[in-house]
DNA sequence: ACAACATATAAGCATATGCTAATATGTAGA
DNA sequence: TCTACATATTAGCATATGCTTATATGTTGT
């Protein structure tokens, strides 16, 4: 497995679930701390916390401490990246390799 | 939920599990059958089929009977526009709504 | 219709995941 | 240092997931 391969893997873990997928969502409209993401959200802050810890080890998310509170952020730069390597690996893989009598329209 | 995030969602539940990347990377190859499949990614049959049904069950690839084979293809067109909807997405999120002292590098 | 092959489906089981409740850690102010 | 607040971590439990084995369905050729 290749390491975009695993980055991806890591990217479906992440929001393949619908409380990180929201959270996410939360977050691409800018940073919010861990409070403001549970109250959006509406789940428990323990189950928050999890799921940001998961978006975190994914690199899905950023977070930096600000006093009490913890600010947490989409990792833009790096989802775009990891994201326009899929386009562009599936563009091109999509100009080669048709096996010759498997063709179906796709 | 947006219909995109019920499709980015449905998009990560299928690429988030290694097994079903594997067939992913290997369909991104061209068309193959499940028993070409079976070979590349070494599980067995039966688990295999159970994958496939999940991509499909996500849009992530299309079937073809021929014959006694079944053919599988990444569904290319709807991958693609879905990607690309998520990028621009994250790309315009960017841009606008960064709260007041809650800015971090990102 | 029957045999051989390709794929799909179902049942059973082990592991992973995600929630809640309780508790620990970290930070700021009195 | 004590208190209040914000977040993280842990334990326990219920459900979901993914594998294997066994069996069913679909297709072709005889």
């Amino acid at each position: 497995m290749t390491d975009l391969c695993r980055e991806i893997n890591k990217f479906g873990k992440g929001i393949g679930n619908e409380a990180r997928y929201r959270i996410l969502q939360t977050l691409l409209k800018g940073p919010r701390t861990v409070g403001e993401i549970t109250r959006v959200v509406g789940l428990s802050q323990p189950s928050i916390s999890q799921h940001l810890a998961t978006l975190k080890a994914c690199d899905l998310v950023i977070d930096e401490r600000q006093g009490k509170e913890v600010v947490y952020a989409v990792n833009a730069e790096y989802t775009l990246k990891l994201l326009q390597s899929l386009v562009d690996d599936m563009n091109v893989q999509r100009k080669n390799g048709r096996k010759k009598g498997k063709n179906i329209k796709i």
